[in-house]
DNA sequence: TTGTCAGGCAAGCAGGGACTTGCCTATGGT
DNA sequence: ACCATAGGCAAGTCCCTGCTTGCCTGACAA
């Protein structure tokens, strides 16, 4: 199992969790061109395939093969050792 | 401001962030030899220094210089940019 | 069956980050 | 005044990582 805070180290990486965090369930090419339009992430195809490499070995996202088309489903479940690891105190209103 | 992400990607950074938390307003001499003691984390002081500038840059330690002392504080706070950012599922049961 | 589309694999290159080495500043004790 | 302590600053080295380039595989349609 990969790392993963080294998989949110890179804002690329960062930006593909938000934009399957928005609509979950991309292929490839169809995150690649959101990325492009809605992010101005001018990355090449293999460079966001090898960013989801790193991605789905710390496990933050999955691969559905299905035909030839390859499906990504974000998983946010390994954020929780971040939070558990560093308890971060609520926003409470300081007056 | 620094890159909070960024920060936690290297695992000493990590593993100060432990040890300021097990006891936090530790110098850098107290730190460095707590680090060797109990996580067999065997860093130069310069080493240490420059990861303590990555993480005060990032918000997550602050310096409170005293005399010829310098306490470091951990501040959890800039951590819940990243819970905000992805909202983790709580772990319900899963019957 | 042949062409096209979605995606993977692997080598090579360049920039950044972690660490070292060496020297410098300032505070406090004696 | 002097020296030891706590820490900072800066240049240099090495390796990791992100990206490119080029080619290959597998699925579907005509």
């Amino acid at each position: 199992m990969g790392d993963v805070f080294k998989a949110l180290a890179d804002p690329t990486r960062r930006t593909i969790l938000d934009e399957l965090s928005d609509r979950d369930g991309q292929t490839l090419f169809e995150l690649c061109a959101r990325l492009a339009a809605r992010h101005q992430v001018a990355s090449s195809r293999q460079a966001v395939s090898q960013h989801l490499d790193v991605l789905a070995d710390a496990g933050l996202v999955h691969r559905r093969r299905e035909g030839r088309y390859t499906f990504l489903h974000l998983d946010t479940a390994p954020l929780r050792a971040i939070t558990d690891r560093w308890p971060v105190p609520h926003p409470e209103e300081t007056p």
